[in-house]
Order: structure tokens, then sequence, then C-alpha cells
DNA sequence: GTTGGGATTG
DNA sequence: GAATGTGTGTCTCAATCCCAACTT
DNA sequence: TGACACACATTCAA
């Protein structure tokens, strides 16, 4: 089954990186200068300085010790150092503190006499860098810096050009979570993608501001996130104020909406409520409307006033009509049946649309609840209760599978697969993609309705033989819907045998009404009877309670199939 | 000495 | 007990290297 | 590097 790994060239890191230079071209002519200036700088280096420079560029931080470089596949080091440094590329320098501290081992740092001497040998390496950054804030903290670096006969080069690397990235994978690593991954077949057309007409960015833009915005997120990671004190507002102004590019608007968000989720654990609504109130997705409301609301609750009131039913309502599932119904109805008595005083009559028809509850699951006891084996057998449950129904002759959302996902995806990776305008920007961009928005349908519906005819006709066809064909390829480690043959094969072409169907409609939100919250367990009948369970252990996205789940396909939520302990 | 997490590499 | 908010682990691409905890 | 599900804590409204 699996074939021998590919050999990589030897400059192989130095290709990628070209390659990325080479597909972003129409885009160099509006690089900011930085960005532009370093990439004329980079062409004109020996390829022992770019190997270096590409080298560091794939690594962790800026910051680099001289002595731990060291490279077989460049020639000397030497030399390019000095070149890259001749270019300003890499500059020699000392580094903040903690940084220093940090790649100073721990061996190192207790032979410098500076720490020697304070009599700190005994602490593991956390204690001691909390120990030293602590007591350098007051005094003489750079002195101490240089005085330790000079004890250790350390160099040090910081690069300046990750901000080239990260545009780089940005303009052609288009998102901020792929790197110069996918090449290698799928060059060396460990991922593979299908061989959809690119679309090569459309142009993301058109101005050299809107590429400083989208290089600033991801900057920002990163450092947000690392402030949140760090665990340190958040200014929100202050962060705010280093924000762009909303943008007309709805890419780089929809990332700006995004940070602004966790901004005002931030404000929100400070208690800084009027901060969080402006916040709130620039923001598109469903989930900042709600916060919105759930602020207002606990503003009503701290200060009552008319203005407010009349802000939260306009908000609540506003949240109910855009409300494009049932657990989405469910958020906003409980929300606007909590804020009613906080209302009454304020308002006449305040008309809450949420509250017009009685909702039924995520949890409304009558007769398809069970209890059940596994003794010591069960336990022994597994570390989840999911398995443990597993392990019981095939003590009862079923045939199990523990595969949460890969069924229903799977099915959708292979139905649908040469639909999903149609060459639509816009769709596909580089070979690199697991599902089109509009994946999740609604033109996904739109865009490709003819072909979707005359796909759901034939399902409904009783049409498998295209989903095992992708099954076989795509085998391995990369898609968002097909978890190919879990949608396993024996699991596809009982699944076609036993559920009615109206079943698929009536998924596949559901997926397509909410790709994002109905991709997730379907039962761990998919049952089939030794007659090939099959059932759904949901495992809810002591300590786990139902969601609603699982309760409307169970709701759905128990109009088809036995669906049930079992709640497990152990005797 | 071993192990385990993170960084690096292909 | 329902409804919230928040923290954690698991997927990870796999083999190797380095370093810092540990004696499992 | 998120998305997802679970685990656990805290706060509510009857
Ligand atoms: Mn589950
Ligand atoms: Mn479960």
């Amino acid at each position: 089954m699996a074939s021998a790994r590919p050999e990589l060239a030897d400059r192989y890191y130095l290709d990628n990186f070209e390659l990325l230079i080479a597909s972003t071209r129409r885009y160099h002519p509006l690089f900011p200068a930085e960005q532009a200036q370093q990439l004329a700088q980079f062409q004109t280096l020996s390829e022992a300085a770019q190997r270096l420079l590409v080298r560091l560029l794939g690594r962790k931080g800026a910051w680099f010790r001289q002595s731990k470089l060291r490279y077989n596949d460049i020639n000397d080091m030497a030399p390019a150092l000095a070149e890259l440094s001749e270019q300003q590329l890499l500059v020699s320098g000392v580094p903040p503190r903690d940084i220093w501290l940090q790649q100073v081992t721990l061996p190192e740092l207790k032979q410098l006499p500076v720490i020697n001497d304070a009599g700190l040998q005994r602490l593991p390496k956390a204690a001691l860098i909390q120990t030293l950054l602590a007591s350098d804030a007051d005094c003489d903290s750079d002195g101490w810096l240089l005085q330790a670096n000079q004890q250790l006969d350390e160099r040090w080069w910081q690069l300046q050009c990750q901000g080239l690397l990260q545009l780089l990235q940005l303009l052609y994978f288009g998102n901020r979570n792929q790197d110069l690593t996918q090449f290698v991954v799928s060059e060396l077949g460990l991922q593979r993608f299908e061989q959809y057309r690119l679309d090569a007409s459309t142009q993301s960015f058109q101005q050299t501001d809107e590429l400083q833009t989208a290089l600033n915005l991801a900057q920002l997120a990163d450092e947000w996130d690392e402030l949140l990671r760090q665990k340190l004190p958040l200014d929100p507002v202050d962060f705010y104020q280093r924000l762009p102004k909303p943008q007309v590019q709805p890419q780089l608007e929809r990332r700006r909406q995004r940070l602004v968000a966790h901004l005002g989720r931030s404000a929100e654990r400070l208690n800084l409520w009027e901060f969080a609504v402006a916040c709130y109130q620039q923001c598109q997705a469903w989930t900042a409307n709600e916060r919105y409301c759930r602020v207002l609301q606990q503003q009503l609750k701290l200060t009552p006033t008319a203005v407010i009131a009349e802000q939260l039913v306009q908000g609540l309502n506003q949240l109910w009509f855009s409300a494009s599932n049932e657990a989405a119904q469910q958020v906003a109805h409980r929300l606007a049946k909590r804020s009613l008595p906080l209302l009454a005083p304020l308002c006449a009559e305040p008309t809450l649309t949420a509250l017009a028809r009685p909702l039924v509850a995520a949890n409304h699951l009558a007769g398809q609840q069970q209890s059940l006891q596994l003794n010591a084996d069960f336990i022994a057998a597994a570390p989840r209760v999911e398995q443990r449950t597993a392990t019981y129904f095939e003590a009862q002759g079923y045939q199990v599978f523990f595969c949460e959302n890969a069924l229903l996902n799977g099915l959708f995806g292979l139905a649908l697969w040469d639909i999903i990776f149609a060459p639509v305008a816009g769709a596909f920007h580089h070979p690199y993609q697991r599902a089109p961009q509009d994946m999740y928005s609604a033109s996904f349908y739109e865009q490709r309705a003819d072909a979707i519906e005359q796909r759901l005819t034939a399902i409904l006709a009783g049409e498998t033989a295209i989903i095992w066809r992708h099954f076989t064909e795509k085998q391995g390829l990369q898609n968002d819907w097909v978890n190919w480690s879990l949608l396993t043959e024996p699991l596809l094969t009982a699944a076609l045998a036993a559920f009615s072409p109206q079943f698929i169907y009536d998924v596949i409609r559901r997926l397509l009404k909410d790709p994002k939100h109905y991709r997730s919250g379907q039962p761990d367990l998919a049952l089939f009877s030794s007659e090939g009948a099959c059932r759904f369970i949901e495992v809810k252990g002591p300590g786990d309670s139902l969601s609603d996205h699982q309760g409307y789940w169970l709701q759905f396909l128990g109009r088809y199939y036995p669906a049930e939520l079992y709640f497990v302990d152990y005797v």
C-alpha cells in the first residue's frame, strides 16, 4: 500500500521558497516598500546566503545563536552570514531577556558567574527564568544581559524579513495557517490533493495598501494570540487602536472582524461592556451578534435604560431572524426568554420574534433515551467511554463504528466530490486546498445549484455507484468532508446497505442548509446488526451532557432509524 | 539513563 | 437541573534531534 | 493550528 518516499532535491527548501516567489509574481509590483526591497535583495544573494536565509525563515522565532547554526548543505556559514548582514536581511545583536534566557540551556546558565554567584543553581529552568526576569525588572537589566552574554561568549542574529515570508505565504495560500512545509508534505506524498483546475484570473488584492493591511492584520492576530498564550494582562481597548479601519476588500474585512470579535470577548472578561458592544456592532458573524445581545442583557441588569432595552430588542430579533439552524434558534430563544423580564419595565410591549412560537428543545427525545451500566470488564477494555460502549455493543452482536461526524460528512463529501472540486470562478487559488474557497458560505450552493440538484435527484433515485466510485478513485485525497481513516470500506459497505435513498438525500440536504454547523454533533457510534439494520448511539458518560446540536441530530436521525442517547455509567 | 515535549527536517 | 463559561486533549505527516524533567 | 468533543466550574431561575 504505502509507496516508497520520493527523494527531495538537495535544495528543496530553496526551490519551494522560489516557487512561492514565482507564484505570487503578479503581486510583486504591489508590495510595500520594505518587502519589495527585501525581495529584490534576496534575488541578488549568492545561493549559500539564500539557502541560509530560507533555512532560518523556516524555523521558529526571529533570533538565532550563531554557535547553533550547523547546516551540512550550506558550504560555509561565515560568508553567507556576512552577505545577509550586509543586506540587512539578518542583523547581529543581543535579544530581549526572555528570548535570551529561553535559548541558553540550563547547564550553560548554571556555569555563568552572574548566575552561579547569585546562588540559583538548584532551581528548575522555568523558576530560574522567572526569578531572573523579576529581579532584572527594576535594576540594570541591560547591563546584566550584556555581561551575561559576554560570559556566554555568544553571537546572536535576528531575522529582519519574516514579514516578507508572511506576505508571500498569505498571498499564495490565502490563509494564515498553511506555510512552506505544505510543499514538502505534498511532495513526499504524505498529503495528496485533488487535481482541480486553478482559477488564475481572480486576483485577491489590487492595491499596495491592501497588501500592507493584510500583513498588518496577520501580524496583529499573531501578536494577540501570543499575548493570550502567555496569559499576560490584555488591554483590548489599547490593542484596538492599532487595528486598521474597516476594509472594503471582503477578505480583509472578515479577518479584521474576527480579530475585533476576539477583542470584544476579552473586553467582556474585563467588564468593559460599552467597548464590547462597540466591538460586536462591527462584526457580522452570528456568534458576534449573540455576544452583542448577551452584553446588552448584562448592561440592562446593571444600568437599565430605555435605549439599551430598545437596542436589545432589535438585537434579539436580528439574532432570531438570522439563526440558520435549530441550535442557533434555541440560543436566540433562550436569550430572549431571559431578557423579557428585564425588558418589561422599560418597553411598552417588547415584540420578541424568538418567543412567537414554542421551540422543540434539543433534549426532547421521547423514547430515545437509555441507561446502561458497564462492569469492570468493559472499563478494562478501553480508556474512553465511547470505546467501552462500542465493546459492549459488539458483544451484543453488532458491527460497531466509533466514527462521530465521519460517516454522514463522508457520505456528503463522496456524493458531491466532483461538484465540490468543480472549477467555479474564484474557488481554487492553489493546489493544496481541501475544499473550495466558498465551501462554508451560501455561495457554495448557489454557484453549483444545478449540479447539486441533479446529483440529489440521482441519489434519491437510489444511485450509490457515484459514492463508491469516488470512494475508490479518490481514496486518500484530501477533502474537508472525508476522513479516510474513519470512513473505512466496511463502514461504507454497511452504511450504504442499510441507508435508504431518501435518508441519504435528506442528510445531504440538511448538510447543505448550513454546512459549517451541521458537520458536527453527529452521534458517536454507528451500529449495524447482523441483519444489516442500523442504529445511531450518542454516548454520554458521567459528567457529560447533551449539547443542542447533538440533540437535534438525534431528533433528525430518529425519524429514519433508531437514534438513541445512552447514559453510561459504571457499577 | 530514560522519557517526553517541542523544534526541526525531509 | 438548566444554562453558561472555560480549560484540555485529540487529531496531527512521520522520523529525528535537543533539551529538561524524571528514575515510571 | 483550529475544530471538535469532553470535562469541570460557576451562576441562574424555579
Ligand atoms: Mn463524541
Ligand atoms: Mn458522546
